[in-house]
DNA sequence: ATGGGCACCTGGCTGC
DNA sequence: TGCAGCCAGGTGCCCA
């Protein structure tokens, strides 16, 4: 589901709710998420109170006053501020209740999504210490791009998916972006010149946020901290759009499968 | 190191 | 109507 601009806009859409307050309460439902809370989860989490909301790739950090929550929405979960008294449906997994009656909860279908709390600098912890530089940073550029590609058998399109090259860019975004760039998904990484290393950055930055803008993409279930959906899908130049007209040339839009997940490009705009 | 594939899980849709 | 099969915004881990 949620890739950077969905996780950026529930960042934005929880943490009015959560900074400056307490947690009284945390309600745990199923705690078989991608990794089992821990005993004593709920014990460490309550009581604590919410400096801030950050956000580094896909995961949300939610820093407290003695530790940090890391959370992952995984393909199907989604964070919602709701009155703490709100029945739970099915897959509501956790709940922090805050001290102004109101609750962040964790709904997640088909539980790929994580929490861990963790002491000390989170972006120390395992899951983050490894990741490549923020798309919408200067961090990441077409030198940088081009750099990391040499030689790279990798069809470009696993190549920006990979977390090593830059974070927060998914199924959907990965195709985009390189239909705004011009540029084949099936291209080897290595082949890539270095003005289209240029474009693939600049487009990247684009598409990411041009969609954090209206609110992320909502193809199936994802919805923000309102309870309501992304806009970006009726943008999506090539994604799901298999054997329709590109928008810009007309050509049928093709798809195929790269690492077990669908692409899709426009035969005649990228090469 | 790199590349390729599997695993985790539920639900919605398609086609027989 | 029922059900098998396939697909879905992610990513850690295992193998060659």
């Amino acid at each position: 589901m949620p890739e950077l601009p969905e996780v950026e806009t529930t960042r934005r859409g929880i943490a009015p709710a959560l900074e400056g307050r307490t947690i009284r309460e945390v309600r745990v439902r199923e705690r078989r998420l991608r990794w089992a809370l821990p005993r004593g989860f709920e014990a460490e989490l309550a009581g604590r109170r919410v400096l801030d909301v950050g956000r580094r790739a896909k995961y949300l950090l939610v820093r407290t006053d003695a530790g940090t929550l890391i959370v992952h929405l995984g393909m199907s979960g989604s964070l919602r501020v709701l009155p703490a008294d709100t029945p739970a449906l099915a897959h509501d997994h956790v709940d922090l209740v805050l001290d102004s009656g109101a609750c962040v909860r964790f709904n997640d279908p088909r539980r790929f999504g994580s929490m861990h709390f963790v002491a000390g600098d989170p972006h120390e912890h395992k899951l983050l210490r490894t990741l490549a530089p923020e798309p919408l940073s200067d961090a990441f550029d077409g030198a940088r791009l081009h750099a990391r590609a040499r030689r790279r058998k990798v069809a470009v399109k696993l190549f920006l998916m990979d977390a090593r090259t830059v974070v927060g860019v998914g199924n959907i975004y990965a195709s985009e972006a390189l239909f705004r760039a011009g540029v084949s998904p099936r291209r080897a990484a290595g082949r890539l010149s270095r003005e289209a290393c240029e474009r693939i950055a600049k487009a990247v930055k684009d598409v990411l946020a041009d969609a954090i803008r209206v609110g992320g993409t909502t193809l199936r279930d994802y919805v923000n901290a309102d309870g309501m959906p992304g806009y970006f899908r009726q943008k999506l130049y090539v994604y799901e759009r298999a054997g329709e007209p590109c928008r810009v040339c007309g050509t049928p839009v093709r798809h195929c499968v790269q690492g077990q997940r669908s692409t899709y490009w426009c035969p005649h705009c990228q090469k």
